[in-house]
RNA sequence: GCCCCGGUAGCUCAGCUGGAUAGAGCGUCCCCCUCCUAAGGGGAAGGUCGGAGGUUCGAAUCCUCUCCGGGGCACCA
């Protein structure tokens, strides 16, 4: 539709050009077209007038009223009007506006899909919690984020790989293992030989029971028995990692979020990875010794200082393995690449994308793309939430599971954009009314499921060919309206996936519910003019249609009744 | 000190990447079911878009400066 109205438009210009009217160059190559915010300026509009009028030394509305008498006629196009300065505003002729309802019902869960990235391969890390306790409420928001911009980059056509990056080995790790070794040996966190900086949640408490029983957890490509003895520190480690990832994997599940992989940090070194980045950067020459230690030169990239890369002690900074994780996603095709982190993390994109140039084998400078998300406050009658009994000094992404459901959860965390501090509302959460946000939604989609319903109690089944038949008879404001959202909905999958920008989809769809509501109270649809009433159901199908498709991406189910 | 992110209605936040009179939900006030789910809808009140300059025909949006809040500036992750 928009391609089609740009197309006219371009003509006119064309023409306007080739009459002298326009000097040559001063069009646009694609003249802006947009929605309009206010019916009253009809569906799409340009300001291709405003933008050329000083090129062509001429006033906006002049040349608006030359473009609009140069335009092409189309059986699209019912009017169009000029208006303030010099908007060209086009109202839609009322089929073909109609027709998207067709669109929507022909084309069944394959609307709102395209092929722009046309099977090319995208990365999503996401999550890459380290396993040293339960996840929390950012790794919640992480998950609910990563997972859908991978349902709406599989939705454009992109050949999506998900994954969990995870530190296995390092000092975090070892520190878990004093802390269950601790435990093992009948400390408390109270203890005045308790490991200085070790964790203490009674989840390592539970952890240490586990490994002393002798109990065996399965995680990722492993199973790890526990052993009765609390000197062993190595084999502390490997279960206490195999435990807790383990819980987090339930805890993802729970929350209907996975992976096609789980990328260890420890095979970056025992697949020679880690050694080769740093021969490759001493190859294109980024890296030098000083003191004892081996720097990569990234500010030779945009970073404000030199950093190590390989510390006094032989070990590595995280950062090096980062790269040489990096360049995997890289070497594995992956043309874009968005990782997931907490704003914590940001100091690092600067410097990983500054080792990602020093390799010098062809990598973008923008790769990998970063989104980054804000705190989550958790909110319960009106005062923060900071403890979990489990965990400690952090509120779990299993608390929330468990007291608001999945699909509160995720649709909260996806609510915001991802720059924004979230506050979590549990009590609005909790809520099964209007004021909660995702049963409203819901509540749309079950609404149309009870109409239908009510249709064939009263033998008043749907007959699509019929409502196809009878689109033309959609004129009422509320169904104008309807129609424009349903026509959105594409446009809103492509920006919500392009820009890495999953909140778009959450605003649109309460939109649409809320069209749909109005529409509810204002119109009968069960009415007895039959070609009216297939035409309206029609309609409402197609709102059901989209809403599914949309909750769908988001994680949300879409029940039939409430 | 330097870097990143926020600052929009009483509260929580949108604002389609520069357009027309700045929006929604909640909260407050008024109204609407003999009718497909009132788990809904309609309306009113509520704003110096943190502030000051600048660019532009046109700025919440872009630039500069500045104030407030959060985060980051490790041979931790």
């Amino acid at each position: 539709m928009k391609t089609q109205l740009a197309e006219l438009l371009s003509q006119a210009l064309a023409r306007l050009q080739a009459e002298g009217l326009l000097p040559a160059g001063a069009a646009p190559a694609e003249p802006a077209l947009e929605r309009t915010r206010d019916r009253a300026h009809g569906d799409y509009a340009s300001n291709v007038a405003l933008a050329c009028a000083k090129a062509a030394k001429r006033k906006p509305r002049e040349l608006a009223e030359a473009l609009v008498a140069a335009l092409p006629a189309s059986a699209l196009i019912a009017k169009v009007e000029i208006a303030g300065p010099g908007f060209i505003n086009f109202f839609l002729a009322a089929d073909a506006q109609a027709a998207v309802v067709r669109r929507v019902l022909m084309q069944g869960e394959g609307y709102g899909r395209s092929n722009t990235g046309a099977g090319r391969k995208v990365m999503v890390e996401y999550v890459s919690a380290n396993p040293t306790g339960p996840l929390h409420v950012g790794h919640g928001r992480a998950a609910a984020i990563g997972d859908t911009l991978a349902r709406l980059l599989a939705a454009t056509g992109w050949e999506v790989t998900r994954e969990f990056y995870y530190n296995d080995a390092g000092v975090q790790i070892a520190n878990l293992a004093v802390s269950v070794q601790a435990r093992a040996q009948g400390l408390t966190p109270e203890s005045p030989d308790w490991p200085a900086d070790g964790y203490r949640g009674d989840y390592i408490l539970e952890v240490a029971k586990a490994y002393l029983a002798g109990e065996s957890v399965h995680a990722d490509d492993r199973e790890v028995t526990g052993k009765a003895d609390p000197d062993d520190t190595d084999a502390i480690r490997a279960f206490a990692v195999a435990y807790l990832r383990r819980e987090q994997d339930l805890d993802l599940k729970a929350f209907g979020v996975g992976f096609d992989r789980y990328f260890l940090e420890s095979s970056l070194y025992a697949d020679g990875l880690v050694e080769a980045t740093v021969a490759r950067l001493a190859e294109t020459g980024h890296s030098y010794e000083a003191d004892g230690a081996l720097w990569l030169r990234s500010t030779d990239f945009g970073d404000d200082k030199d950093r190590v890369m390989r510390k006094r002690d032989g070990t590595f900074t995280y950062f090096l393995p980062d790269v040489a994780y990096h360049r995997t996603k890289w070497e594995r095709g992956h043309v874009r690449a968005i990782t997931e982190l907490g704003a914590d993390h940001h100091g690092s994109l600067a410097r990983v994308r500054a080792g990602l140039q020093a390799l010098d084998i062809g990598i973008p400078a923008g790769w990998p793309e970063y989104v980054l998300h804000q705190m989550v406050t958790v909110m319960r009658g009106g005062e923060e939430v900071k403890i979990s009994k489990r965990a400690g000094g952090y509120v779990t992404l299993r608390d929330l599971i468990d007291e608001v459901g999945r699909d509160a959860t995720r649709f909260f965390f996806l609510m915001r954009k991802a720059d924004s501090h979230l506050v979590f509302d549990v009590d609005l959460a909790r809520q099964q009314s209007l004021d909660n946000p995702v049963y409203y939604l819901q509540y749309a989609h079950a609404r149309v499921c009870s109409v239908l319903r009510q249709a064939g109690e009263k033998g008043l089944d749907y007959d699509e060919a019929a409502g196809f038949a009878a689109l033309a008879r959609l004129v009422e404001p509320h169904e104008e309206t309807l129609l424009t959202l349903l026509d959105r909905y594409p446009e809103v999958i492509e920006l919500a996936a392009g820009s890495d920008e999953p909140q778009l989809l959450p605003a649109y769809l309460r939109e649409l519910a809320q069209a749909f509501h109005a529409y509810y109270n204002a119109h009968a649809f069960l009415v007895d003019d039959a070609a009216l009433r297939n035409a309206r159901l029609a309609l409402i199908l197609a709102v059901r249609r989209v809403l599914a498709s949309g909750l769908d991406l988001l994680g949300v189910s879409a029940p039939e009744t409430m």
